[in-house]
Formats: C-alpha cells, structure tokens, sequence
DNA sequence: ACCAGTAATATC
DNA sequence: ATATTACTGGTT
C-alpha cells in the first residue's frame, strides 16, 4: 500500500459539492500546485480535475487513490480566478467544479492535451528523455498508452515543433490547431477622436480611480451616440500605460467584426478575442494568449470575464443590462455581477455601460456603492431622433375589419424614405410567419406535442427551408394540418405577426423595394449573418425587417426609419421584468435611426399609448422610467430591493414535479425566522417543456445570504425525490 | 434465454 | 455529469 506526504484537494466538473483528495507520489511533489490540472481516475472513469489546494494531513478515506499525471506546468488558473470560482460556487449555489471548469475553454477539459506520435517505437526512449528534459512529461504513467503515443502534458510548443521537424515523430491530436501561432494583425494604431466635455469628465473619474488604485465600480450611462466606446478605448489605453490588462465583454450578439474592429484598429494584435463561433484550438490559443502576455486586452461575450489575465487592471461591462450576460445552465452567473466580483479581488476597476442600466446598477448608483458618469448627450450634438407614438386601436376602430399590419403614418413614412432613396428598418421581436394556429370551429391552439406552447407556423425556415410548424422552445416541427386535430373539422386560422408575415405585407404594399429579412431563421447559415449586413452596408436594401437581434449593437448609417410594428411585445409576459425589459429595447432599437448626419425618425406602433414605459421610452426619459420602476419594486419587494431564488422542479411524471415542489415549500416556509419569503410552487408559465412538468418556487430576501442558508439546510435535510430534477438559480434573470 | 431501454448508484 | 450495473418488460 502506497503512502503518501503529500495530498492534493481535486474538484471535477460535477454538480458534486464535496472536495476530494488524492494522493501525491514523490515525483510530483516539487511541481504540483493549485490551479493545475490534472489526469485522474474518478468513479469508473479516467477523467480531468482541477487541483484546488495542498495539504500534508492525510485524509481519512478507505481507498484514496493518487494523482496519475499533471496536465500544466503552470497553474492555468490564476489566484484570483481560483477565488472568483470559489465565490461563485457559494453564490450561486453550484460546486466549486462546475464553476472553476467553466472557467476554461472547452478543450481544457479533454484528457490529455495532447499526445505526439512516434513514427517508430523505437524512438521512445530518445523523444522522452528529451521531452522529460524540458518537463513536459512530470508525473505520467505509462500504463494505460497506446502504443507509439507520448501524452504531453504542457504548453510546450516550441519543442514540440522542434520535434517534429526534426523527424523523430509528427503531431497526431489533441487541441486542434493549437500548434498554429497566433495570427498577428498589421496594425496602426489609430489616435481616437478628441472628447467632448461629458467624455472628459467621465474619462477623468475613471482615470481618478485607477491613479488611487483600488476596487472601484462605475456606471456609465450614456445615449446611443454619447460615445461610450471611446471611453472603454481611453480607460484601456490608461490601464496598458501602467503594464496591466484589460477585459472587455460584450453580449454576444454584439459581438460583430464591427465593434471588434474599434478594439483591434486601436491596439493591434494586443487584442485577443472570444466569440461563440471559434474552433476549440483557437478559442484556447486566444485564451492562453492572456495568460502570456501575449495579448493585453481581451473582447469577448460572457466567459472572457474568465481570461487568466496575470496583472488585471480593468474589466469594462459593456450594455450592462442584457440579460445574456446570466448564463442559463449551471453554474448560472452573472457576467456582469461576477465581473464586479473579480475586480474587487484583484483591487481593479470594473466599469459598467449602458444606455438603459439596469435597476439593480441604476439603485446600487444611487445609494453610492458605484460612481455614476453621465453622457446624457450625443457627441454629434444633435438631438436624438423623435419618437412617434402611433395608436393601433384608434387606427383599427377607423379602418374596420382591415385589421392592417402596419398603420397609415407608417405606410406613408416608408414610402417617404424609399422616395428618399433611404434604408428603413421595421422591427418586431416574433419570427416566423404566425405566432398562433388556431381552429375557427372549436377554438383550439395548436400547441407542440412536448411543450405547453403554442406552435409558431414558418413559411420558410425549417430543416427543409419548407412551410413547417414549429415549436421556438424545443424545436419540434410539424406539418400545417388541413382541419383542427382535435375536433377534426374546424378550419385553422393563423393569427398573430411575426417577421416573414411583415415581409409578405411590405412586399404586397411596396413590391418594388428591396427587402432583406434578419432573424434566427436567415442568419442560422454561417456567414449570413455577414452577408446581410453587407447588403445593408452597400444600399442594396432599402427595408430591413429584424427581430432583437437587429435592434442591438449594429451601426446602419443609412437607415434614417425605424418602425416598431408592435411596440407591446412582451410588455404582457408574466414576469416582473418585462416593463424594463420593453423599455430597454424600445429605447435601443430607437438607436438605430439616423445614426449618420441624417435626421432619423421611429414610429412605435402600440396598443397601450399610454403605458408609462411606453411613453417614457417615447421620449427617451429614463429618470421618469427608473423613479417610476423602482418605486413599483420597492412596493412588491422585488430586486434591487430584494434577491430572488427561483427553484425549479422538473419531471416526466407531473405528480411526481408537483409533489416535490410541495415538500419543499412546506419546509421551506416552516424555517420561520429564516428572513427568507417563499411563493409558490407553481405551474411554471411555460408548464411542459420538452416533455418535463415544471413547478417553480419563489424566494423573496432582502440579502442573498439568507437565501442560501436556507437552499443547504433543505439539502441536508431532503432529498430530491427520484425521477425529478431540481434546478436553483439565484438571480434569476426571467421568472418564466 | 436475451436484448433494449430505463432506473439506480457511486464518484477520494 | 457520467459510467456502469441492476432491473424492467417484452420478444425470439
């Protein structure tokens, strides 16, 4: 039996909340160090941990079993990041392994890096006493090779590529591409414009800050055309002058070769960046390139806040109220809350950006715990365009059972701007053709065979690009069925707009423009998200018809028109966020307007003119829309003046979801004096998804603390029942 | 007797 | 989460 001097505390990426411990043989007790990862068995499986800490006390486990190979030679996780994870864990009540392993690139959690094929076996011996030399090979068993492989355990490419062209052996696999060196961009670095005084004054409290050193936050919250960018650029430039790095996140859909380019036409190949659609060898070579120093800053979506920058001196949150920055599987955190985590530990300055903050940023401003810079004007000087309210009850009452698309003041305003030669951009947050099949003999919803939504009918789009419908939540398609299913006779009706119905209209009423349509259904294809925005770029579109995902980060210069066709989508969703929600993206698509030295204008096509957030975004007031919101939260106790916990039952059998849900609210509700309120359970507002019943439980605290005293005193006293799956997440970013 | 599909079980 | 084993229930 072996023994051991040295003990090594492992996490896996496992929703497993316990630590365990292996030993450490003698030869890795000199290299091992938290932040490594390494080869282990685990279970039944040969699998990657993370070690998280060291310890010469033996543990007292029955069989402890012991490291098989270190994956790093350094660790590649920094200090602070092995923190953040730790934070996130208790926060967010996940493991410490989840968090920490979400952390890296994908491909870090393949077993092993990578492995060098010998040509000949008998060059073994010669390859590995010279990979040994360079410490590649510390710590690996031989056991369980192939044949002619070598495990390499690090980051050693010069090496490697020695090796190789020395002839001894050729790459075989591992992380794909990885052997590639970062692509260099040619650059010159550009001078950015001279600010305007909001710019300088905003510029200089930031610059304040990071002279005094320290944890500081700041909100900045500047129009559309305030020039935003350019004080995330300066602060940048500010923080590299002093030798540190800077991350910068962007919600993904954002993440265009346009706003990269801001980034990299002003620090050149300093500029690492981290999108969704990078292959795994890349993502970890930009990635890595942080860790070097190869790179200084780095743009990416939600898990570049996790870059192992060494000397971090600034993380900017850009847009900071999209909720695309919580992710929606565990560990389920908030980019931008975690960002302000992780410039506290490291002693730097988080900057946070929006147009429309958040409440919760917008309340912790006022209460003083982040400095608040205002930009509340456009670096052009021009007022920002004027919002048009249009009626549809009054223009339905007046032209009867038209029942139109797209009202008169619309109409007349595309057909001005196509006279105009200029581009207009029609907004609505649906797809698809009808948002609703409904049978005229029995009123019956067409509704997905494993979800208890209505199924969306899609003239195009589809696996085939054929008529089809469709369920948005789980993806189920199906024909458009002659007479109604249930009462096998009624006729289907499709009611309710999405974008390809507003495509047909704009093609009956103006069939000599050219239309171009961008929402999930045109841009799934690689590249065509580009190639449209190219048309746009080029003037060969004169109508733009989109979904959110044109309303959000896009600069079209020529685009003079926007017209929100249903300015009340979402404003009825049962969630106590969609008033802000709607507010936020009225007030962004607005943005898109007459962004150029044109004059633009937006016509908001609403039902409820007189809904307070629809006329605060009118007229672009988000001092009346923030006072009015918080008061209405601060009354129902929700955030930011209370954490919320949403639990979340699921199960095949609907008895089994309810019951458990039932139990829990018991004993969650018995824990009197727990400081902790709880709602429900309920039926979710989607019930069956995928084939799952969901019942959900609220927790209302005025501390998160509370909360997750009360989630690990429920876990050691219940189990979960069998057959049903639990999900906790804290903050939730939708209640649905 | 046998196989697929599903539930149960443990993870230093 | 995941790999493996135990247990169904229905077929050859």
């Amino acid at each position: 039996l072996p023994s051991f001097n040295l003990f090594a505390e492992i996490v896996f990426p496992v929703p497993l909340k316990q630590v365990f411990t292996y030993g450490v043989s003698p030869a890795l007790e000199g290299s091992i160090q938290p932040g490594m990862r390494c080869s282990v068995s685990f279970g039944r499986r040969q699998t990657v941990g993370l070690v998280t800490g060291l310890s010469r006390v033996a543990p007292n486990v029955p069989n402890l079993k012991s490291i098989n190979s270190l994956m790093d030679i350094q660790p590649c996780l920094t200090p602070d990041l092995l923190k953040l994870g730790q934070w996130m864990a208790d926060y967010y009540y996940c493991s410490v392994g989840e968090a920490l392993f979400a952390m890296m690139p994908s491909g870090y959690r393949k077993n092993p890096k990578a492995f060098l094929g010998l040509k000949a076996e008998a060059q073994r011996e010669a390859v590995e006493s010279l990979l040994a030399q360079a410490g590649a090979l510390r710590g690996v068993k031989w056991d369980n090779l192939k044949a002619g492989t070598v495990p390499v355990t690090a980051r050693i490419k010069p090496l490697m590529e020695a090796l190789k062209k020395s002839g001894l052996l050729e790459l075989k696999l591992g992380e794909p591409g990885e052997m590639k060196s970062r692509e260099k961009q040619t650059h010159e670095t550009k001078q950015g414009p001279a600010l305007h005084p909001q710019q300088q004054a905003a510029l200089s409290a930031i610059e304040g800050a990071l002279k005094e050193g320290g944890f500081k936050t700041f909100l900045l919250q500047g129009v559309t055309g305030s020039g935003k960018t350019e004080i995330y650029l300066r602060a940048i430039a500010l923080v590299l002058e002093a030798g540190k790095q800077a991350i910068v996140l962007i919600p993904e859909i954002a993440l265009t070769p346009q706003t990269v380019e801001r980034f990299t036409s002003r620090f050149g190949d300093r500029v690492a960046v981290l999108h969704s659609r990078l292959g795994a060898g890349e993502r970890v070579r930009q990635w890595e390139s942080m860790a070097t120093g190869d790179a200084s800053v780095v743009v990416g979506a939600r898990s570049a806040l996790f870059a192992p920058a060494k000397n971090l001196g600034l993380i900017v949150v850009d847009e900071e109220h999209e909720s695309s920055y919580k992710q929606d599987e565990s560990p389920r955190y908030n980019a931008r809350d975690a960002a302000i985590k992780r410039a506290q530990l490291v002693g730097g300055i988080a900057v946070l950006g929006s147009a429309t903050p958040s409440l919760e940023s917008l309340h912790n401003a006022k209460a003083g715990k982040y400095g608040l810079l205002l930009m509340p004007d456009r670096v052009n000087q021009k007022p920002l365009p004027k919002m048009r309210l249009v009626d549809l009850k009054e223009e339905w009452k007046t032209r009867g059972a038209d029942r139109p698309i797209l009202s008169l003041p619309l109409e007349e305003a595309i057909r001005e701007t196509l006279a105009k030669g200029e581009q207009t951009l029609l907004f609505l947050n649906r797809r698809g053709f009808s948002t609703v099949a409904l049978c005229l003999q029995c009123g019956e919803q067409l509704q997905c065979p494993s979800c208890s939504v209505p199924v969306t009918f899609h003239k195009s789009g589809g696996t085939k690009n054929e008529q089809t419908l469709l369920c948005h939540y789980c993806n189920w398609q199906g024909p458009l069925p002659e007479k109604c299913p249930s009462c096998k006779g009624g006729p289907i009706r499709l009611v309710g707009l999405g974008t390809e119905r507003i495509e047909d209209e704009i093609a009956k009423k103006f069939p000599e423009a050219r239309v171009a349509r961008m929402d999930l259904d045109t841009t799934r294809r690689m590249g065509s998200h580009e190639s449209i925005l190219k048309k746009i770029m080029k003037k060969e579109v004169d109508i733009l018809i989109g979904t959110q995902m044109v309303a959000k980060g896009h600069d079209f210069p020529g685009v003079t028109l926007v017209g929100v066709v249903g300015a009340d989508t979402g404003l009825a969703l049962p969630d106590f966020r969609s008033s802000e929600r709607v507010f936020q993206l009225l007030v962004q698509v607005a943005g898109r307007a007459g962004r150029a030295d044109k004059e633009g204008i937006i016509y908001l096509q609403t039902f409820n003119p007189e809904h307070p957030s629809i006329k605060a975004a009118s007229v672009y007031d988000f001092q009346a829309f923030g006072e009015q919101e918080l008061a209405l939260r601060k009354m129902l106790f929700y955030p930011p003046f209370s954490r919320l916990g949403l639990l979340v039952y699921r199960s095949k059998v609907e008895k089994n979801a309810s019951q458990a849900a039932e139990q829990t609210a018991r004993f969650l509700r018995a824990q009197k004096g727990s400081g902790v309120e709880i709602f429900g359970p309920a039926p979710a507002a989607i019930a069956k998804l995928r084939g799952q019943y969901r019942f959900q439980i609220l927790m209302k605290s005025e501390k998160p603390g509370p909360i997750r005293q009360v989630l690990a005193l429920l876990d050691s006293k219940i189990e979960t029942p069998k057959g049903v799956l639990r999900v906790v997440d804290l903050d939730p970013q939708s209640l649905l």
